[in-house]
DNA sequence: CGGCGTTTTGAAACTCATCAACAAGTGTGG
DNA sequence: CCACACTTGTTGATGAGTTTCAAAACGCCG
């Protein structure tokens, strides 16, 4: 993790453009830009709460663990999307962990002035509150899926979400690379299964892999493998 | 589902709480008191959002519905609890369907109004922004636990949650009858192995059946079960 | 008493996790 | 540049945990 000074983007971080204008002053002196490696922690599980991170650039998995060895990834964070607010609620310690997936760019805000500006921005405070009902409805219909379907459907989500979030490149690749481990902690399963599962999409024509890039040729029959059961 | 002209108790609605003064009356011109009977249904998934229901008596069950005869009960509501606000978001039908448990008194208001409020009341979106928050955290939480936890564990998980939400009589009966058919779409499993595995609890001395109602004997135990695997 | 829904039990089928072993990369230091 | 350890990918065999199907026992009401 490495700090400077400069300030976030304001284009991609949301408290910086619902920001009040009075607020700026005091909103740039208590931002601090956060670097993290590929793989570093941003905030561990069960740690007090300090701050709020917005991310610029990379990405990152928001996950719980579950023994040992045993994770479950909750949501992936890209630029312009918020991490760390799981920490608001009643009790003050992260109730998940976040890690860079890649090198990535933050902007962090310190507990004590994110809580002020809720007290006063108005806009922030409801733009936060939809955005907290939306990843509500999101982690509802996961945890259904998780329940009700099988692995293969649930990797035919996973793959179908990550594609939607993510875009697609010229080739049709999406953009992000998971390992399998992190492709088994999103869809609830084990490194094995999961291995073995793409396998079959692979041999029906599904999707295609190349090096650590994943394509969906054929979105209609994952789809189809989602609502099988429902 | 009743309509009558009592507007809703002050004491146990959140929204008539932290109602600012200037806005009571308009809130009481808004606000429609309804009774469900049991089995009645509030809202069905997939209904568009015509409003926010805030529980004064009875009890409520929130369920997410896949393919025939499958759902899944996302959480349970008593009085002084909110349902229907998983409609708030970037869609407006109801995620979800939520259904009288027991007959239920209901305070209603709908979405205008609660827009509008929401746009005013800023005590009254933070408490609704804590509200998302914590159960966003909970409901993560369940996820975690349906994919990493076996059935026992669950339902022991479940069973203490029920205690803890809805508190004991005098014998030490939990204040909540369920069915089992409920316990099971609560924890994620069938009829059949919900059945097998309380009769093994019985067995193991560890919870009481009375009738429809559950009593924990041994919550250490409970707990254990709980934790066994992570 | 006979029907009907719920509870209870048994057994088979199946999905998936676990374990184990090995192959194929990836990086590191000599 | 190669040898080494180390991580990640690959595959098969086995068993535990659950679902599913089916049927018997039970209670309840007309």
């Amino acid at each position: 993790m490495k700090k400077d000074k400069h300030g976030c983007d304001l284009q991609s971080c949301m408290l910086c453009t619902l920001c009040i204008p009075a607020w700026k002053p005091a909103l740039a002196a208590h931002r601090q830009h956060l670097t993290f490696k590929k793989g570093e922690l941003l905030f561990r599980e069960g740690e007090p709460v300090n701050g709020i991170y917005f991310v610029n650039a990379g990405k990152v998995k928001v996950h719980k663990h579950w023994g040992e060895g045993k994770e479950l990834i909750v949501r992936f964070a890209k630029d312009g999307d918020i991490v760390g607010h799981r920490g608001v609620g009643s009790e003050m310690v992260y109730p998940v962990s976040a890690t860079a997936l890649e090198a990535v760019n933050i902007c962090f805000i310190d507990m004590t002035f994110f809580q002020a500006t809720l007290k006063v921005n108005h806009d922030f405070l409801q733009a936060l509150m939809m955005f907290y009902a939306t990843e509500l409805q999101e982690s509802e219909k996961n945890m259904r899926n998780l329940v009700h379907m099988p692995v293969k459907g649930r990797i035919a989500h996973a793959l179908l979400n990550l594609q939607r979030k993510f875009g697609v490149n010229e080739e049709g690749y999406i953009n992000m690379t998971l390992s399998r481990q992190d492709i088994a902690s999103y869809t609830g399963t084990t490194y094995e299964t999961a291995f073995r599962i793409m396998s079959d999409l692979i041999q029906e024509h599904i999707i295609i892999i190349s090096g650590k890039s994943i394509a969906v040729k054929d979105p209609a029959r994952l789809a189809r493998l989602e609502l099988e059961a429902g």
